[in-house]
DNA sequence: ATGGTGGGCAGCCCA
C-alpha cells in the first residue's frame, strides 16, 4: 500500500496535475493540504472519477486539508477536540484497516509573533488527542505539512536557518514530544540521498538551487513504522511548470 | 541586496 502526503497550494489550480499524479503514481491514499477551497466547491466528481473516495475539510482562502484513498473512508473527524479553531487544518478518517491523521500544522510565521504562539498552541493540543488516538488506534498514520523541519539534515543551510520558523528549538521540540508518545519520522528508517527536501521557496530559485526544507513527513505508529518498506520524495512533481511550492511523499507499506 | 514569487481576492493577507 503507498501513502501520500502533498501540500498542493490550491487544489483549485493544481487539480490538472494531482489527477495526472494519480494516474502516475496510483498511490492508495493521498493526504492533501492548503486546498484553498470551500467544502461546496471542493471537486468531489473529478476525483471520483479519478477513482478515489475522498473526505474534505475546506474553507475559502486559506488552510483545508482532505484525503483520497482507493476503497471507502469511514469516521471523519475534522478538528482537534477541546481545541477551539475557526482554521480547517486537521482531516482524520479510517481507510483499509488503518487510521490516518491530516495535518496542516500552523506555519507560525516568526518565533515571537502571535501565529507562532498559536502554532505551539496548536502543536500541545496536537499531542493530547494524538495519545488518546494511538491507544485507540494502534494502527496509526500521521502525516502532513508540519511547517518543522526535523534536524539540521532537513535543512540546506542550517547556519542561515538558526533560530527561523520552522526549525527554531521549541518547534523541534513540540515535535520531539509528539513522536515520543509513539511516532517514527519513516523517512528516516532508510538511506536518503543528502539535501532531500520536500519545500522550497518560489522565490530567488530556491528549488533550482535545492535550496529547500523537509517540512511534510508521514509519522508511522510503533506497530505500523515495522510494515513501512521505503519512503521518498516526488521532486518532479515541484519541477512541473505552475508546480506547488511543495513536492508529494510517499510511503510504501507491506499491509 | 531585508528582496524575491505565487495563490486568493480585490490593494492586501498569507506562505
Amino acid at each position: 500500500m503507498q501513502i501520500a502526503t502533498w501540500n498542493v497550494n490550491s487544489l483549485r489550480v493544481r487539480l490538472p496535475q494531482l489527477l495526472d499524479w494519480l494516474g502516475a503514481n496510483q498511490p492508495d491514499i493521498v493526504a492533501l493540504q492548503e486546498t484553498k477551497l470551500p467544502d461546496a466547491a471542493f471537486p468531489a466528481a473529478e476525483i471520483g472519477a479519478a477513482g478515489y473516495h475522498v473526505v474534505f475539510n475546506g474553507q475559502k482562502t486559506y488552510n483545508g486539508v482532505a484525503i483520497l484513498a482507493r476503497t471507502p473512508l469511514s469516521g471523519a473527524v475534522i478538528e482537534i477536540p477541546s481545541f477551539d479553531d475557526d482554521q480547517r487544518r486537521v482531516l482524520a478518517a479510517s481507510c483499509a484497516g488503518v487510521r490516518v491523521v491530516n495535518l496542516y500544522v500552523p506555519n507560525g510565521q516568526a518565533p515571537g509573533s502571535d501565529k507562532y504562539e498559536y502554532k505551539l498552541r496548536w502543536l500541545k493540543a496536537l499531542r493530547v488527542w494524538l495519545r488518546a488516538e494511538l491507544a485507540q488506534y494502534p494502527r496509526l498514520l500521521v502525516l502532513g505539512d508540519f511547517n518543522i523541519a526535523p534536524d539540521d539534515r532537513d535543512v540546506h543551510d542550517p547556519e542561515a536557518w538558526v533560530g527561523s520558523v520552522h526549525v527554531s528549538e521549541p518547534e523541534r521540540e513540540a515535535l520531539g514530544e509528539l513522536l515520543q508518545i509513539g511516532f517514527l519520522d519513516v523517512f528516516r528508517q532508510f538511506d536518503q540521498p543528502p539535501q532531500a527536501f520536500s519545500w522550497w521557496d518560489y522565490r530567488a530559485g530556491a528549488f533550482r538551487r535545492n535550496h529547500g526544507l523537509r517540512i511534510d513527513l508521514i509519522l508511522a505508529s510503533r506497530v505500523l513504522a515495522p510494515r513501512c518498506t521505503g519512503c521518498r520524495i516526488d521532486r518532479l512533481a515541484r519541477s512541473a511548470e505552475r508546480a506547488s511550492d511543495h513536492a508529494p511523499v510517499i510511503a510504501s507499506f507491506d499491509i
